[in-house]
DNA sequence: ATGTATACTTGGGCTAGCCAAAGTATGGCA
DNA sequence: TGCCATACTTTGGCTAGCCCAAGTATACAT
């Protein structure tokens, strides 16, 4: 069984590259979503490469064999779940359960979290939206685009809130900012890097560019009317 | 906060002494319960002496300070609190639960701790009847007696199963052998090292002296017929 | 009183994982 | 074409934890 460094620098490595399998993870990047220092992360890589896990191409980069993508996959899958649970069952906070869940990951049972998954009703998402890898190590994608490229008038439905920050998950449940809740953007301030939007329940707030760059939402119909400004 | 390791040196030595906190345990008994060679274990209590955690007596043996044996507590608690809970709240069947919550008791935070004692209903005995020390570190005994020395006639009641070994925890459930149930003793053969029990159900089970050893009960009244043979 | 079995400690050596700092390759710019 | 900044790799060294095997203390029996 893969120790839970192990588990931790194929996390980093699909999280760095969710998408396309196919590319490059710069050992930089990876020592710092690791928090390693950059000899520390090439000399791990070079074992993990002995292993099969990844592909290893000293001075151009890292990524995942099929074998560590599904690694992978099976740790984020632990981690969400884990996630979900913490809130749904045990109620804590969402702030909180990241970092708990990080501990977690490597603790739990294959029979432990089936019985959580079962007992959540095998759930597509974690409670900041990201999606539930499968145990069979697949994944569902969906096409989402950031509150911050919305234009006044959209309605929208907060789908992620992609930030694992404790401090800004509060924010952000004070603002109503939760994945299924509905908005809609009132104004976009290019200039002055702000966003007004209005909760279904008719409250305004008025948020950073850099904040609704990490709430990904989807459209739910067209603007109504031209922008404004 | 202390490593794994630590923790688990600990929660050897306290298992080793419950109740004479004061007495020495052997430093190859430690070392065969945790599992490492003598040597290792000498280096480890070296450092636990350095620490705080135990006193070291070389050629003597270790005994756990004040401090240790509050971290030891600590440890005890969440390990029967994570065993309780995989039971009650996740439906774990109580033969694996131990070697489940021998992981988790290192991961879990306090936070999530205090949510299971909470949901569980600060619950005062793990699935197997073992006390669950308190968050102050007080942790009950009762006084029992084992199922071996009881004798034809007596009635009682099953409060612990003190083996954690999942084939024998299997066995004593399909015998009815489980914590909070009534047993008659019909007959306790000291030649043939057997004893014949009934469960309130009426169903007799024969077992022998050592699986009744591991049976701790509690007498519920005297003998109303003296011993047969 | 002495010898021996047992239990413990010591010392050397291993792996995983980390850092710091020196060395090297690469790509861009003059 | 050559230089330099940047990013990476290498090297040496550290701790935690482990094992093996040699050495030593203790206790018990003779």
């Amino acid at each position: 069984m893969p120790s839970s460094t192990v588990e931790n620098y194929l996390k980093a490595i699909f999280a760095l590259h969710p998408r396309q399998a196919e590319q490059l993870v710069q050992m930089g990047d990876l020592a710092s979503e690791v928090g390693v220092t950059p000899g520390t992360a090439t000399a791990m890589i070079k074992t993990l490469a002995g292993s099969g896990l990844v592909d290893y191409e000293p001075r151009g980069g890292v990524r995942l064999t099929e074998e560590g993508r599904i690694l992978a996959l099976h740790v984020l899958r632990r981690h969400r779940l884990i996630e979900l649970f913490l809130v749904e069952i045990l109620g804590l906070d969402w702030s909180h359960v990241h970092a708990e869940a990080e501990e977690l990951e490597h603790a739990i049972s294959d029979k432990v979290l089936d019985r959580i998954d079962t007992i959540l009703g095998r759930p597509n998402f974690d409670p900041h939206g990201d999606p539930i890898p499968t145990a069979g190590g697949t994944i569902t994608t969906l096409e989402l685009q950031q509150l911050a490229n919305c234009h006044a008038g959209e309605s929208v439905r907060i789908r992620r809130v992609s930030d694992q920050n404790p401090e800004f998950l509060q924010f952000a449940r004070r603002c109503g900012l939760t994945p299924g809740s509905d908005l809609a953007v009132v104004e976009a301030d290019t200039s002055a890097e702000t966003m007004t939007v209005r909760s279904s329940g008719g409250h305004e707030v008025t948020i950073g560019m850099g904040a609704a760059g990490k709430v990904l939402v989807e459209e739910l119909q067209a603007a109504s009317s031209p922008p404004r400004g």
